[in-house]
DNA sequence: AATGAATGAGCTTTCATTCAT
DNA sequence: GATGAATGAAAGCTCATTCAT
C-alpha cells in the first residue's frame, strides 16, 4: 500500500486494516467478522479491539485508508505531468482507469464501502470523497481548456459532471463484469464524449 | 409495486417481498434480519420459512422481484412511443431518470444487491440484468440511428455503453446525494454526449 | 417459591429466576454469568434473551420476585394472628428469624443483591424494600402499643429503628456464620431489647 | 491510611490497594477491574501482577488492609480512654459512628467484601474480622459492668451480641442510605437499648 | 395453514494474564 | 524494575432456523 508504517503500532494497524480489505474482497462485507479479518491478520482476537476500540471503528478507518490511498495513488500519475489542461485530463484518466487505481480490491471495496453509506455517516464520509476530488479536477482543468480554446466557461462544471457520472459508471462494469472489461476501449469512449463536446486534439 | 398477486398465497409472498426491500430501505441491509423483516411484514416468523425455505431465499426473490420491476416499469414508458429511434431514446432516458424508475427506494435496494453481487452468484444474476438491458435497447436504437443517418454502425455498442456507464454513474450520484440531485440536468448531458457523438436533432 | 405461574411463558421466566438465585447460591453474583444460570435452568442461551433481553433485566427481575417473594411470605404468618400489637409483635419477629424467610438462599441473595445496589438503581429499588416495610409494620405497631399503655408516642419510630437495626445485624450474623446461629437466642435478645424499651408483658 | 509505607515497594502495594478501594467505591467491585484499578493507580498494569501475582490477590491484600485499617482506628479512639468500662463503652459506641470509621468508603467495602465472604475464604477472614473484635470487646466491657453493677453475668455475651447487631444494622442502614442517616440519634437508639438492659448511668 | 417459543452456533467484546522490550 | 503490546478464553448477546402446538 501507500504509506510505509512509522513503528510497530502503525504496522499493526496497517496489518488489521489490510487484513480487513483482503477479507472484503474474499468474503464479502457482511460476512466479514473479526474472526475472518484475525484470521488474515494473523493476529489474536484481542488486537482488533486494543487498537481500534471495535470492529466499525476499524471499518471507518479502512474507509479513511482507502479514500486516503486512492489520493496518493492518483497524485503520483499527476507529479511529472506538465501544467497544460489536455496533459493533465490524459493523466487522469489514465490514472483512473489504470491497474494501480482500478483493480478487482480497490471495485470491491469500493462498492462495499458506498452500500453501506446510507445507514453510516462515518463511512459515508469517505466512501464520497472520489466522486467531490474527480469532480473538482476536472472542473478545474474544462475551465482551463474553455478559456484557452473556445470559451464555453459555463458548461466545464456539467462537462465535469458527465465524465465522472460515465468513469463512475464504468467502475460499476467492471466491478460487476471484470473478465469483460477492456481499460483501453473505456478510455476511447470516455474521450470520446469529451471530443464531442470540446476540441482538445 | 407492478403486479397483482393472484391469491392469497402470493398475495403473502408479497408482503415479504415488500417488507425486505423496506426494511433494506430503513437500516440497510447488513441490519436487515428475519426480525426486522416480519416487524415490517407484520407476520410471524414461521412465515418467512414457510413461504420461502429460508432467509437468503427470500433476499433472492426479493432481487428477482426487483429487477422484474423495473422492466415492467420501463416497458410502460415504451409503450406509447412509436417505432422511430430518436423518440425511443428520449422514451427510455425519460424512463431512466423518471421519479418511478429512480427513487430512494429503488437507488438504494440496487447497491445493496449489488454490493453482495459477487459473493452471491444468485442475487448477481438479477442485480446486473439492469445493465445488460440498457445495453441491448440502446445498442439496437443506436444501429437504427446509425443505419438511417451516418452509417457509423461499428460505434453503436460503444455509443451505447458510454450512455449506460453515464446514466450509471447518475443513479449512483442520486444514490449518494439525493438532495442534490438534478433530474432535468442530469438528461440534458446525457444527451449532450449523445449528441456530440451522432445526429440526432 | 410463592406464586404458582399460570402459564408456560410465567413458568419459563420462573424457572429463570429460580436458577439466577440457585446459581448466585452457589457460586455467587460476580461469578454468576448467563452460562451459569442457564445451566441450571436446563434451558438454551437464547431463552434468556428472549425472555428478559438481557442478563441485567433477569437480574433486576430476580430482585423484584425476590422482595415481593419476602413480602408474600411475610404475609402468610400474619394472616392467622389477631389485631392487638403484641401478637402482631410476636408474629413479625417469628416470621423475620422463620426458617421460610431467613434461610441460606435469602440472606445469600438479599446481600448479594445490596452489595450492588449503590452503582445498580434498578436493584437498590427491591433491596431495600425490606428495610422500609419492617420499618413502616413495627412503627405501627409501637405506635398502637405505646398508646394503649404507656403512651410514650414520639418513640415509637425510634424503636422501631432500633428493632429494624438488631434484626437486620442478626441477619447479617446468620448470613456470615450460619452454623453458630441460633434463631431462638436471637428472638430472645430482640424481645429482650423491646421489653426493656416498653412494657409489653 | 493508617500505616506510612516504609520504602517504595511497600508504597507502590498501598497505592494499588487504594486505587482497588477507589475503583470499588466509584463503579462497585463487579465493575472493578484491572484496568479500573490501574487507571486509578496511574500504573502500567505489569505493576500489579508484579506485586501481587493475580488480581485476586490484591483484592485479598485490600481486605486485609482494610480490617487492619479498622482496627488501628478504633484503638486510636480507645487510647485515651480510661479504664473504666462505662467511659470504654460510650468511646467504643463514639467509635464506631464516627466520621473516620464509617463513611461512604468503609461502608460500600466492608459490603462489597462481605457480598462475596461466601464463595471467597481468603477475604471472608478479613470481612467477618470486624464481628469478631467488636463482640469480644464489648462481652469484656460487658462482664466487668455486670459484675460491678448487678452481677447479671450470664447475659453478658447476650447484650454484647445484641448490640454488635444493632450497630451492624445501623451501618447497613448509612449504606443503603447514607443521606438520612443521624448519626446522633444512632447512637442514642444503641444507648437506650443498653439503659434498658443494664443499668450504667 | 399459522404461530411464536425454543434452539444453539456464532457474533462482538472484555478481561486477567503474559512477556518481549 | 517497569512497561504496555499481545494473547485467547470466556463473557454477553444476536440470529436464522426449527418445531410443537
Amino acid at each position: 500500500m501507500a504509506r510505509k508504517p512509522r513503528n510497530k503500532r502503525e504496522q499493526t494497524r496497517l496489518t488489521l486494516i489490510e487484513a480487513t480489505i483482503q477479507s472484503i474482497v474474499e468474503i464479502g462485507l457482511p460476512d466479514t467478522t473479526v474472526t475472518s479479518i484475525m484470521q488474515r491478520a494473523g493476529l489474536s482476537r484481542g488486537m482488533l479491539h486494543l487498537h481500534f476500540g471495535s470492529k466499525d471503528e476499524l471499518l471507518e478507518a479502512t474507509a479513511a485508508f482507502f479514500a486516503e490511498d486512492y489520493y496518493v495513488k492518483q497524485e503520483a500519475f499527476l507529479k511529472n505531468v506538465g501544467k497544460d489542461p489536455i496533459s493533465r485530463l490524459k493523466a487522469m484518466i489514465d490514472a483512473d482507469f489504470s491497474e494501480e487505481l482500478l483493480n478487482q480490491t480497490t471495485a470491491i471495496v469500493w462498492y462495499a464501502l458506498r452500500s453501506v453509506a446510507h445507514t453510516n455517516e462515518a463511512i459515508r464520509q469517505h466512501a464520497t470523497t472520489r466522486d467531490q476530488r474527480l469532480l473538482d479536477v476536472y472542473s478545474e482543468i474544462f475551465k482551463d481548456l474553455a478559456l484557452s480554446k473556445n470559451g464555453k466557461q459555463l458548461r466545464a462544471i456539467e462537462l465535469a459532471y458527465g465524465l465522472v457520472a460515465m468513469t463512475e459508471g464504468m467502475w460499476m462494469d467492471y466491478f460487476l463484469f471484470p473478465a469483460n472489461f477492456n481499460r483501453r476501449k473505456a478510455k476511447e469512449i470516455v474521450l470520446a464524449f469529451i471530443t464531442g463536446q470540446i476540441d482538445i486534439n
